[in-house]
DNA sequence: CCTTATGTAACTTTTAATGTTTCTTGTGTT
DNA sequence: AACACAAGAAACATTAAAAGTTACATAAGG
């Protein structure tokens, strides 16, 4: 099932804003991430909107955060994208009244609302000044 | 994202097999499940093969329970149509050995991998026996 | 032998992210 | 004012896996 990678190629992209010293063009952001820079403006274009970055055009240009990397968590970030469903299980319609599978789907539902919820709380704990800082000591130790 | 309801889908068919009292055809089930017997046919083969259901040909065939819903859970049920990732957010593909996408994929990883994990511990204390006796105490008292 | 029903192969459809091209708009430089 | 740079945005193609569909082979009962 195609998965969506928005989420970990944003958090590549703000990471790497905070250690880039100058605004970083959508160009400059696709090599590093490996895309290209219309993916990356559209992408970037839900983080802008809520006030994470900024963006200007013309020379010297690019992309810059708004907000410092310790006021940014995972949890943010995930939302700014826009919180469909996390998972890729997904209920039938329940077209015909039937209560087997209301219950079923109360059922799984039930479960995966619990699961989502335990993530989104691990989000919330995790901001992105952590992640950079964590990435910066296991850079240092070689490890 | 397109969604997988192989597991909706094929929770629903047992419960109602065990209600059925005689072999029910991919048709039939079909019919209950609001698609085809294709579709049926195909789902039900994964479990099929873990030995939770029989099929028989010909005249009066169909689906059967091979085991009582009690020795099934959702957990089993999950396993069974095989255990792609449960979640639609995806990491991306680690190509340029950078520091930075290693420790966001990490990141994402470890916090999908705790609610995944609690999702199937879920999953494993729920029996079949269990979602069918809920349902009818629920139809049972009409709300 | 005929009917029923599974088993299976092959193909199409669906859906949202992703890739790509092209054009517009805005902004700083010369 | 002209130009270059870069975001913004529209339009279209690609991709992946479930789901829908058609067709046919296989097996089993009547």
């Amino acid at each position: 099932m195609r998965k969506d990678s928005r989420l970990s190629r944003v958090l590549h992209a703000l990471i790497h804003l905070h250690h880039y010293g100058k605004p970083a063009t959508s160009d400059d952001l696709g090599k590093m991430l490996g895309t290209n820079p219309v993916v990356v403006r559209r992408t970037m274009a839900a983080l802008r909107e809520q006030g994470y970055v900024s963006a200007l055009k013309g020379h010297n240009g690019g992309w810059s955060l708004a907000k410092p990397l310790t006021e940014i968590t995972l949890y943010d970030v995930h939302k700014a994208l826009g919180e469909g469903s996390v998972f890729t299980i997904g209920l039938t319609d329940e077209h015909n009244n039937c209560p087997i599978e209301h219950g079923v789907n109360k059922a799984l539902r039930d479960v995966m609302q619990e699961a989502e919820a335990l993530m989104l709380a691990r989000f919330k704990q995790v901001s992105l000044a952590q992640l950079a800082s964590e990435f910066e000591r296991h850079d240092r130790t070689g490890g």
